[in-house]
DNA sequence: CAAACGATTAAACGTATGTTTAAATGTTTT
DNA sequence: AAAACATTTAAACATACGTTTAATCGTTTG
């Protein structure tokens, strides 16, 4: 595998980082995921999912949007694996997925927001 | 504090949900995160400097792109606190800020590598 | 089997986003 | 001070994205 050279050679560990870098299709996959959540919208619809299983009606209205959105992002989050849907009766539910990758982001996304509530303002 | 409630009622967490919900502003600061890393080319970048310290013309050819789009998405990381840049003659160097924020993104898309990785795609 | 209800789809729309090219800014070197 | 180098900015462009409206699809109820 011909390895690339950094351009400059500063003698930190930038050529080291580089050889240890995660390739273009699976930095894309990462992306793809929190992609899911980079909406406002969409993250507060995967916060609610997060701790009950409900009606796109109901989750319409907690969120305070339209059906038609709802269910656009709701499909967005099933077809990469966040959400699960089942149907009983006129109603679909939708829940949070039995998997690492629905736990993970759940986990990122609770401490996420103790970090940058307006509060807990001092860093670090 | 006048409490919605939701439009059907099945007998589930739906309600309770809804009343621990995050304000709008509050999600849509998270999801403000969160789409730092929802781009593949930011989050190669962000991810090199995870491990090292770079000027601009190193960081470009690390991920394979023109200096100015480096330069634009590395603008959009600073202004957000999660990186910092320092100049040192004509080099301006950037590396990974020294805050919570950081750092927690940071692990999170070193855990979704893992997880996201084609090997193991065994789920749960 | 028709009406009512819940959810989804499709088309259209405005806006935001990432990249490119070219020009401009700042810093060092000769 | 001019030339060379590193980075940033600006304008332009194509594409992607989130939302709305209206129409459609499934399921249940009268």
């Amino acid at each position: 595998m011909a390895e690339k050279k950094l351009p400059h050679n500063h003698g930190g560990k930038g050529q080291h980082a580089l050889e240890h870098m995660p390739g273009i299709e699976e930095s894309a996959a990462v992306a793809e995921m929190f992609k899911q959540v980079s909406d406002g919208s969409r993250l507060r619809i995967f916060l609610f999912l997060c701790h009950c299983e409900e009606c796109v009606s109901d989750i319409a209205a907690a969120v305070d949007m339209s059906d038609p959105a709802v269910s656009h992002h709701l499909k967005l989050m099933r077809e990469c694996g966040l959400i699960t849907s089942r149907r009983d009766g006129k109603e679909v539910y939708y829940k949070l997925a039995d998997n690492r990758l629905a736990r993970l982001l759940h986990h990122a996304c609770d401490e996420m927001l103790e970090i940058t509530c307006p509060i807990c303002e001092e860093e670090s």
